[in-house]
DNA sequence: CGTATCCTTGATGCCTCTCAAGACGGGTGG
DNA sequence: CCACCCGTCTTGAGAGGCATCAAGGATACG
């Protein structure tokens, strides 16, 4: 996604800071996910919290491996910049990416209690993210209520959007798939307080086909379709969305071309 | 899923009892999730807790609805005997099944985030569940140490299991799928100690198919050719599973008929 | 400036869907 | 108890969407 050079400011200790869930103070990790682990139910924030949970942040260039599948659980994952893909294997070899992770969203989460990952993850670009080792998570939890609550939520949404995939893989067709992906990616960069209409993808047409269960060369073609239609422009992993309902409306199954 | 007439005996309060994970004690709800609720990490069961979480015991008959998609929160689920099939829809009104649940597996716990139901479920056949009203599931968990892992556990175990479908329906042949429904199938039967090889489908080839991302015919057809092969043998939606060793080779894609 | 990677487009084939019709079985009412 | 009916299962024929194979062009990077 758009690289944003973020300026870290340094942290000193400050108690329980009232800030508005959109605004955009400028604090350390403010803009990654570990915001949202500290968010008590409230909307207060933990600053001191925030900063002994990361105790790490570090910078993978694309392609590098974040976590391997089985791989020991270290610790969760905060993306401050960059993007990341998880994805899954069979025994054969065959892969399935599970989803494209964007900066302010939580990585790794739910290999905390099998105590070890069960996908893997790989940075799509030069990548910062913010370790959070949680190996005594449930004595964490236990002193911060909001903690566990944010943990369950977060689960919960990775629950709920597997199963939109499942949906999206079991009976949409190709047009369908790609206006979805566009869509979500698009709401998703406006949650985080990006250009929602106008954006580059950080992954490759091979990655996205992978995620719809499509070959690179359909997603190919239905981009084109998508151009002749001037539903979107392109030029290459740039992206305009030019009519942003009746994306949705055939990301819904309520259009189609033609 | 085989009917078995379990007898409820009535459970005087007891406090903690040693019990071995495989052992069959005759307690109430013994053979039913919430028994893996209540579980604590050493493998104690608080059985105060076990009779004071269920607060209701109902039976569902074939095609009746135990929750609706965005309906407000009222428990989860665990089922006794029976077996529930859990489902999400489009816009447009089709329809994805994401999982069939039997007994000894929890239903609805992810919805404690949401205040609401995610997906519907709908019992396949005559259904005895029992409802665990989690309203005030933090000031529960904040007791019993053990049951906020439990729920973890539950949760984490969905999203691997939501993982494996999508790598399924965005990877997986027709014969792959199948063979992979069924050796699934197989394994948490006996894990709750249920004949492996050989049981009843609760659920028709039309709802094979949907939740396999196939057509109801394509099932059948499958079903033939596994039968002309002599990997399992059925009649009616009984099913025998013959050679398991081919069977698993064909769901991980290290196999295939002709 | 060369090379590797990614993107794009065309031609062909196949897997699976769709439509259709018949068989089978279970349940119900006369 | 039997006949009927309806849902489910099965099998066939045909069509279509998408995968696959192939090759050329664009772009980025060393």
């Amino acid at each position: 996604m758009i690289t944003t050079t973020a300026v870290v400011t340094s942290t000193k200790p400050v108690k329980r800071v009232k800030v508005a869930e959109t605004a955009c103070a400028p604090i350390a990790c403010k803009d990654c996910g570990i915001y949202q682990l500290c968010l008590t139910v409230g909307g207060d924030v933990d600053l001191s919290l925030l900063d002994s949970l990361v105790k790490n942040r570090r910078t993978y260039k694309r392609g590098e491996l974040i976590y391997r599948i089985g791989e020991p659980y270290r610790a969760a994952f905060a993306i401050r910049s960059g993007a990341v893909k998880t994805s899954v294997l069979t025994d054969d070899g065959r892969v399935q990416v599970t989803g494209f992770h964007i900066p302010g969203e939580v990585l790794g989460l739910n290999a905390i209690i099998n105590d070890r990952y069960n996908c893997e993850a790989r940075a799509l670009e030069t990548t910062c993210v913010c370790e959070v080792p949680f190996d005594h998570y449930e004595e964490l939890a236990h002193g911060i209520p909001g903690l566990q609550h944010q943990m369950l939520k977060i689960m919960s949404q990775e629950i709920v959007h597997n199963q939109e995939m499942m949906l999206l893989l079991g009976k949409k067709k190709a047009e369908e798939r790609l206006a979805t992906f566009l869509v979500n990616l698009s709401r998703r960069l406006e949650r985080h307080g990006r250009p929602a209409l106008e954006f580059k993808l950080s992954m490759s047409r091979s990655d996205i086909g992978n995620y719809l269960g499509l070959a690179e060369e359909t997603v190919c073609r239905v981009i084109t379709r998508f151009e002749e239609s001037s539903l979107i422009s392109t030029e290459r992993r740039l992206v305009r969305l030019g009519q942003m309902d009746r994306l949705q409306a055939m990301a819904a199954g309520r259009s189609s071309l033609e």
